[in-house]
DNA sequence: TATTACATGTAATGTGTTACATGATTGC
DNA sequence: GCAATCATGTAACACATTACATGTAATA
């Protein structure tokens, strides 16, 4: 089967949801996704475009009172049968992730001490940030009554995230303190 | 000051070690960075020819016995300056990274659950064997007696490794468990 | 003589962001 | 009239990988 980008795959299984518009594409990923997964409205209309090019979709214009018109893409069988293939197939491999901080420490051993810390300071402080949203979704999520299905799944993707973020921050901390005291020994 | 790309960077920072050729860069980056930060050599000719241009390095061709002609490139005071730079100002944002196994779970909602636990299970097997290469790297190199304060900082980002990937795992599990039991209830 | 390690580079292609450009409709 | 929301799209640029192209020298 032929094969399309991650994103092109990610569009495909978005338009499965009531998400029938570029803009709607890109309002739930701003709303769901984008702590995994972002994708900008200059990916969105040429992906859609493609799509309906490649008939994975059909695309039709839909007046709407009070509002512009729109375009609503509809799966084709052909969409449905290039989503489930991907879903089934597991992922070739965990990509590489960079990291910046990383980065800057590999680099820091001729560096001054001071400014490694302030380094790793700065980026535990981001991580915590960070955890803080991901808190502050999943109780938004608990809270209201969303569809349970729905909401599990959201769920899961708020615990790792969050798992990770801990990790992270775990990290922080000890790296913070071994570096702390290496130069007082 | 005027910005760069992170590869410059990574680049003008891998130039402060011994490595002084495009070959040398890569062979640095496949042992030691390869676990947070790759470069192909699309990449690094490329940017060397950058670096000279802006007078962030010298070059010269060095002859060798046995081997073939290689450019060995110098930071100048200006390269050195700018890396000062970029090593002392805190990253601007954590990246959001992209994992296509949450994107999956995420449009699983209305598939099948042994096809969810089979995505699932596949990642975490991925993941302990990234997690065993980790253990590996960093027993070869509290095993072999390297420089202390390289070694150190070498051991600081296969920390990062494996934390984030230890959570991962527990990620996978916790929520294989939970999905599992879900449909037996 | 064939393979491996050493060594440098470009071209095509893929992927992605940002800035730009346009326009409808509602509510203040 | 103006701001906000809804809505679609392109162009320029940035970044990265892969495949291609070339060549030296040691060693098995």
């Amino acid at each position: 089967m032929k094969k399309y980008s991650h994103t092109t795959y990610a569009i495909l299984g978005i338009l499965t949801t009531d998400c029938k518009s570029g803009y709607d594409i890109k309002q739930l990923i701003d709303n769901s996704l984008k702590h995994f997964w972002k994708i900008s409205y200059g990916q969105i209309y040429p992906t859609l475009k493609l799509i309906v090019e490649e008939e994975l979709a059909t695309v039709r214009v839909s007046a709407q009172e009070g509002k512009p018109d729109r375009k609503e893409y509809d799966l084709t069988e052909k969409g449905k049968e290039v989503l489930q293939n991907w879903l089934e197939n597991p992922i070739e491999q965990i990509p590489v992730e960079r990291n910046e901080v990383l980065l800057k420490l590999f680099f820091s051993r001729h560096q001054s001490k001071s400014n490694t810390l302030m380094q790793l300071a700065d980026y535990k402080q981001k991580l915590m940030k960070r955890y803080q949203t991901y808190s502050g979704i999943e109780q938004a999520i608990t809270t209201h009554d969303h569809d349970k299905e729905d909401a599990m799944y959201w769920l899961f993707t708020l615990d790792y995230g969050k798992r990770i973020t801990k990790a992270a921050i775990g990290w922080c901390e000890s790296t913070i303190k071994q570096i702390s005291e290496k130069g007082n020994a």
